[in-house]
Order: structure tokens, then sequence, then C-alpha cells
DNA sequence: AAATAAATTTAGATTTGTCTAAATAATATT
DNA sequence: AATATTATTTAGACAAATCTAAATTTATTT
């Protein structure tokens, strides 16, 4: 019932590539975690004998109702020290997953408890990803990305699909955090660039790089 | 320059078990650490390729100077996660220990640094043991067991030798806790059992078997 | 449908950290 | 001082997680 650092990271990888019905293959969990396809066969049959995976050979694999719990219980370990690094430590938003990767790891259901309530219960991490609760439940937020919204419509940034230092950069550059509302004022098919603009502010434009990344929901509180 | 978490575990151990000038043996460290005398002997052949160690076979061993920078490192960073679990997250005393044994093998020094300043810079940790700053310096406070004061002297109590959950009950029976001052009106050589007086609260003995746990020092600020 | 290419698995090796059993060195006892 | 006891080390094995190279299965092309 606790698992080898290395399984928790197949676990969760799995996790993140198959999505609602999906199923995952050697290979793109091998690019995932950057090992060989022959290391990723081998720890497929530890976990299908741990009864974590449905998997047949050749046929591809997805988790199991249990591997999908212990997948959300490391995701709550993770996001939840993302949000006290970024928080309470002041980690700038392309620090915290590195950090988090590791404090992931460390299992005690009640230090991850006792953390969430000294958070106050956050129900999404810095990068606007929902944070499962004690019982594994995730809040699925209908989100959009901003390349797809009709137009003139204000809507509420909730998730960022990208977190390197660059990308950080622009959007600081341009105001656009969490929570921030804006509106998509027109679309340049010439190259899939948007005008946006942020309340009363000059409207400016974003590039089709940077948007697909951004994704938005309806505002919560109108 | 980073080392697994059972080299670390190895190093932290022979810090403890060495005094200032003593040699550490094969079997103390293998009690220390649960595992088999053998296992202790590979472990020290790699510390000492590494330079970490002062051994030559049969002959016992120490940490060199690099060892025992690596050690501090380590513990600095056990002690801040304690000074954490109790202080920010309401952890018993008994239960930091455990905890931090896990999270103190998290290596970022930039999170150690963060945590050390959102904690406030901490000079003990709960169990009134000093934590080494960024540089390893760690301080030497001067302290005594109160099975050894002389009486009449008010002391503040700043170490406790024995966490255990019971120790935890009968000191906060009495109302002690790291920096309460408190003064040895008698000892009685029959049981060496102790009486203290704390404030102008009424007296209270305290028997051997938990006296020689409690230890204080110099009051600071008289 | 056969041939080719790509993906996946198997077989066997390697590293790290552990173990048991046997050998050797140091220490204690008669 | 010789012997017995204890401590330590060596030798060889094992489990976990990885790898390379070869074999096998599935998918794609001609």
């Amino acid at each position: 019932m606790t698992y080898s650092t290395s399984e928790e990271n197949y676990i969760k990888a799995i996790y993140h590539l198959q999505g609602d019905e999906g199923m995952v293959t050697t290979n793109e969990l091998s690019t995932e975690l950057k090992t060989r396809p022959a290391s990723v066969t081998d720890m497929l049959k530890k976990l299908k004998v741990k009864k974590l995976l449905i998997y047949e050979k050749y046929q591809g694999f997805r988790l199991s109702n249990e591997g999908r719990k212990v997948a959300l219980g490391i995701i709550r370990r993770h996001r939840l020290w993302e949000f006290f690094l970024s928080e309470k430590l002041k980690f700038s938003w392309d620090e915290v997953h590195e950090v988090a990767e590791q404090l992931e790891h460390v299992t005690s259901k009640k230090l991850i408890d006792k953390l969430d309530e000294y958070l106050g219960f956050p129900r999404v991490d810095p990068h606007g990803d929902p944070i499962p609760d004690q019982h594994g439940k995730i809040a699925t937020h209908e989100r959009i990305c901003i390349t797809a919204i009709p137009l003139h419509q204000v809507m509420e940034v909730c998730h960022v699909g990208n977190q390197t230092p660059e990308m950080l950069d622009i959007l600081k550059h341009n105001h656009i955090s969490m929570g921030t509302r804006m509106e998509v004022r027109k679309k340049f098919s010439f190259d899939n660039s948007l005008e946006i603009r942020i309340g009363r502010h000059q409207p400016f434009i974003l590039s089709e790089a940077v948007a697909k990344f951004v994704w938005v929901k309806k505002i919560d509180n109108p």
C-alpha cells in the first residue's frame, strides 16, 4: 500500500497521458519519463501485478480504479507543495515544479492533510490546476483555450499550460496572471494572433504561440 | 556533490555517534542504522572514496572535514523541517522526527534557505538542538543536565533528550517546555529524584529517569 | 497478401544497497 | 603466550530499476 518513488513517477505520468478513456502506449510513456521502452515494459508488469494497471502486452494500458486513486494522491501532494512554495516561500512560478517533484514523494497522510489545512484548503495550484481533496475528489472546472472563445466575452484566466521562465516573463509583461479577467476583441486569421483587453486598459496583441497555453473559464462571482 | 538518501543516513548517523574527537566502530553504526555490519563496511568504502570519511580497515572511522560539512547540511534541513512541522503545522513533539527524516532528503538549497527565512531564522529546533546556518556554522551553547546543576540557581530549559509521547506527557503535566525557567531546590540521594520549582508555583518532584533527559543553560536575557 | 517498418517485449547485463556465510584481524581470557 | 571470543571484512547472492541488443508482434506500404 506504499509505492517507491519510481513507481509513483510512472503512475503519475500515466495519469497525465491517459485522457478520460484513452490508452497509453509504451513509447509515449518512455518519452515522457526519459527512459527506454524496455524499462517501461518492466515497470508495467510490476504495476499490473499490483493491480494498478489494466494492461495486456502489445495492447497499450491505462490505470485501474485503484491506480487512479493512487495517482490522485500523488497529484494532491504535488499541487499542495506547489501552492506552499509559491504562496508561502515566494518561489516564482517556474521554480515550483522541480522542487514539488521531490516533495511529493514524502508519504505521510498527516503531513499532507495538515499542510492542506495550514494553506487554507486551496482549490487550485499556482498554474490553475485543481487540487484533489483528502478523498481523491478533483474538481473538473470547465475551461477553454482563449484561441477558441467567442469575441467580446469577459472570462477569467484559470490555467496556463506552460511554466517556463520565458512564459512567465511574457505574461507578467502583459499583466496576465491566474484570475485575470480578459476579453478577446479580435482574431487575426493571418497569424492567428489575438487582440486582448484587460479591464479598461489599452488592448494588446497576443501571438498564437502564447495564446494556445492560456485557458479561461466563466467568471465565478460576476 | 550530491548524495543518495542512504549515504546521507550513514553520514548523519556517523556525525551523531562521533563526539568531538571520537572514533566510531562498525558495530555501533550497524546498530544505530539497523543494518548488518557487512553493509556498513560496504558503505564505509564508498564514503572513503568520496573523501567524506577517515577510515582504515579494522581501525574505526570518523568524518573528514568535508564529511562533517555534509552532515551539518543534512542536520540543518532536518531541524528546519522539524521547526516548520511543530511551529506551523502544529505537529506534536513526538511526531516531527519521523516526517523530518523524509523531508531532510529533499535537496534544494534554495528551498532550505527560503524555508529558513520564512521561519524567521530559528536558532534551535523543537527539542532545543541548534540549527546550523547556511554556512554550516552551529551554535554550541553550553548546557548541563539538571541532575548536575547546583541548587537554587534559576536556569532555562534548552534541550530534552527524549522525544517519546510518554516524555512529552509527563513534561506537559509539570508545565515544563523549551525555555521554561526552573530551579532545583533539593536532591534526594535515596533515589536521585529532584525537587523543582518553576516561578512562584508549587514545587514538585521529578524522578531521575525523567531528570536525566532535561538540560538547561544560563538565562539569556536576565 | 507479402514485405517492410515501427513498436513492444524478452534476455541478459549493470548499479546501488542490502543480505548471509565464511574468513580474517583484533581483543580478551585462561 | 596460547586459546577463545568478538569485531570486522570479504565473497558471493539478491532485489530494484535501469540499460543494450536481439527477438517478436503489430501496423503500414507497396
